[in-house]
DNA sequence: ATAATAGTGTCTATTAGACAATATCCT
DNA sequence: AGGATATTGTCTAATAGACACTATTAT
């Protein structure tokens, strides 16, 4: 701390360095997204994997992603999610997580990899292995991919994904896309379970229901859930102008 | 979306690129840090801004950050804020909040950045004017920050970097970063209703902080503030092994 | 009828917010 | 003494959690 000015002088040159524009003088860096899509199936909470076909870590299962084209980082995680899943990106929930960026992350250069969280409602989550080859996507349940060893860093991303989406699930309609179009107040509140890690008391659960039906966020829809004991009434979320 | 193996196809490609290691093949793309530094200066909430030197935005206010070296996003930060204020990061409060990659946010090449929020105790906020020079970092009123034109988007990484704060002041012991070493609760209270924007019943926030005492998080400390009126009392946090 | 699950109601504890009342210190 | 602010206390509403209870359907 000695020399701030001096720190602040390089600084400077460096700030005019780019603005002469020669962007191949500095070290390259690449820039991707890694996208954990999650979905819930019979019942569990699962990741989609794929499994890498080159080194480093050949063969190991890695999180679906890619380089950053000219495009927006949303929009990179979008395609991403469109190659490997097939699925539009509407009826999607997609968010940033948080970037990465160990210089040891990636063994051959320095890659930049900026994190993200989508999450599939499980109706739609079969058309996803229907258009995989074998090489290509599927899907794992979180408690063992976690387990698991995974490329580079994204074991810590899917924690990472995971913990945001558990900050959320409580304060926003995220778990809206965690199930089908529509569904039962049993059937969302399993799906809270799953992402929570914990059982949730029905009752409980109701009441916290009852206070987005009354702020319009989830409105009822026709027809009744036949199960093998008493049917439920069937919801829909209220899709908002978005 | 009508044939997603051919685009599966073209990413492994990519991958395999990648692992040719021939990192000039594909276009550019630079990686920024750029930090929100906050404090409190004269019972207002403050952000560090420099003035740029070069086009674009020339003379523009900006955020501090620079270039990401060969180290980690946060050891980046950390050494864009001592070059920037001559701070140590210890008791400096450091967090990554977004990554911001727009193609046109910077018109002369693609370049992602990653927005960091750091909060300065505000007895240490004047070393940071002591150090600087005329074209160096200036604090200004985040309010009057807000209306101002800064250069690229650094206004979305502001808002971004409040909105980020805002979340965990009341969750965490972050506003421990915006009071001095030693502090009163009035002064706690008004730190965190800068940050909130709002006033706090000063009876409901001592109840807060009596819970913040029986965790064991703060401490009293010996001595009286002495003000204009009554004194109040004297705490500080107790210091994490961290 | 019985099992199973949907759905209702109740009790308690915690927390936030509004606000009144008191205590203590400086001038 | 008087003004200002720290500090304490009270009341109410909202919410979460635990849990008992009733209703309705499939078998």
């Amino acid at each position: 701390m000695g020399a701030p000015q001096e720190r602040r002088a390089r600084s400077l040159r460096e700030r005019d360095f780019l603005s002469r524009y020669r962007p191949r003088d500095y070290p390259p860096v690449a820039v991707t997204v890694d996208v954990v899509v999650l979905t819930v199936i019979d019942a569990r909470l699962c990741v989609l994997l794929v499994r890498r076909g080159e080194p480093p870590f050949l063969g190991d299962l890695a999180l679906p992603g890619g380089f950053v084209r000219d495009e927006s980082l949303e929009a990179a995680a979008v395609r991403e999610l469109a190659e490997e899943t097939g699925l539009p990106s509407d009826r999607v929930y997609l968010a940033q997580v948080q970037a990465f960026g160990d210089p040891a992350r990636d063994p051959r250069m320095r890659v930049v990899s900026i994190g993200f969280v989508a999450l599939v409602r499980p109706d739609l989550a079969p058309m996803v292995r229907a258009g995989g080859d074998a090489s290509a996507a599927r899907w794992l349940e979180v408690a063992s991919a976690r387990r698991r060893k995974l490329a580079f860093d994204h074991r810590a991303i899917l924690d990472a994904a995971l913990e945001h989406v558990r900050e959320r699930i409580e304060r926003s309609a995220v778990a809206a896309s965690l199930v089908g179009a529509t569904f039962t107040i049993p059937e969302l509140r399993a799906s809270y379970a799953l992402v929570a890690g914990r059982e949730l008391d029905p009752g409980n659960f109701r009441r916290r229901f009852r206070r987005l039906l009354e702020d319009r966020v989830v409105e009822p829809a026709p027809g009744k859930r036949i199960t093998s004991s008493k049917p439920a009434s069937v919801y829909r979320f209220r899709r908002p102008a978005a």
